[in-house]
DNA sequence: ACCTGAACACCGTTCAAGT
DNA sequence: ACCTGAACACCGTTCAAGT
């Protein structure tokens, strides 16, 4: 008898780790790492702080899944039959993009070694790499080695976009610490100062790519 | 008239940045990231955890400054004037026994971008990428790549070897992984579960150097 | 079975009080 | 100036009590 005001009552809508881990997203996406808590969840989610644990491990393993989900996004995505080459600078960028704009997402990559996201970006250089006709042997070598590079690379900038106004871009970024950079010890630091003064005309970007590029051509020459 | 006494009375020593980081150090390495509170540290300097605060603005400046002790250590070492090539991967693999010596070491210097201990490392690349010839334009490209395979992937075999109980070594830690991997959705994670065969023959330090060599072929190649 | 929210066992950091 | 250590403002996680 009281099913008809069940409709509006939107709070009491089931909890379950679907809608647990949207709303861990869009608290990490609005606040930044530090702003996802249990309690600002449970806040979010209309509910108490311990409810959330009936569905979720801890906080870590709500993190994987936050993390995992925003990846699965980018690999799943078809890689086409195109050029390989284009396949793999795809899955790369898709990766630093998302990075780029989810800072929270690199760090937690760092910090899971061979999970499901890392695997996702494994898979989708995979099918590339066997079409570009890199021997089996070699073919896990080249694709740890572009993880690596998109783990290594990627997590700085997103590291040093976490250091600035969320509103400053990658650009930006590159050129607050080239001026850090210029006033370091010449004796100590001589490359470092000297290439401090081309970073202004660097997009970020283009030399992350730049060095997927470096590892594709090493790939095509290594027999 | 007390001044006799005082030799002998080891604990009242002087605090310093010098000890405190020394004492961080080493409680890192005997009980990892997660045993490093200013409450332990205090205990082990036999001093209030306010005294730190004197000497050290929080907790993320100590471990910046530790890690940066530890990876001074290597790029100082003389890079010899002999094969630049050798001179790039005794940098890289220096880094790369470090973080796998000493797990926290990996995850800082993912959240430290450009910082101190990541110039040292760049700037350990720069020499020898000159002395190979590489032009200046393209030096900046080479020396990040080459800091992005060793944070990327070292930092996930550090992260990985934290999983583990502290006495395994890295290979160990490889199979660990083959085995899951092995037991993947053959539809969705072809390659992965192909490499997972081949995992057990490898050795991971020969892994990440060879992703080292592919940049170096690819850095060689590149006009 | 699921949810609630107070309670517990911690943190980093601050600060009045001491020397 | 430096140190002490209790106090403060938080955490993640647990658990008796409710529905």
């Amino acid at each position: 008898m009281t099913t008809r005001t069940q409709r509006a009552d939107r709070r009491t809508e089931a909890l379950s780790k679907q809608r647990i881990v949207t709303a861990a997203i869009d608290i990490l996406d609005e606040g930044g790492e530090k702003a996802l808590t249990f309690r600002a969840l449970a806040t979010r989610l209309a509910t108490g702080s311990g409810a959330i644990y009936h569905h979720v491990a801890d906080k870590d393993a709500l993190l994987k899944a936050a993390v995992d989900e925003v990846i699965a996004r980018v690999t799943t995505g078809t890689p086409g039959d195109g050029d390989p080459r284009e396949a793999v600078r795809a899955v790369a960028l898709g990766v630093f993009d998302i990075i780029d704009a989810r800072p929270w997402v690199g760090t937690q990559l760092s910090r899971e070694p061979w999970q499901d996201a890392a695997l996702r970006i494994l898979e989708g250089f995979g099918g590339p790499l066997a079409a570009l006709g890199v021997p089996e042997h070699a073919q896990f070598d080249a694709a740890t080695a572009l993880l690596g590079h998109v783990l290594g690379l990627a997590g700085q900038y997103a590291a040093a976009a976490r250091l600035l106004p969320p509103g400053s871009d990658r650009n930006a970024v590159l050129s607050t610490f080239a001026g850090r950079w210029s006033r370091l010890a010449p004796e100590e630091y001589p490359f470092v100062r000297r290439m401090a003064d081309r970073m202004p005309e660097h997009d970020a970007r283009a030399q992350f790519l730049a060095g997927i590029d470096l590892l594709l051509t090493g790939i095509a020459t290594t027999p």
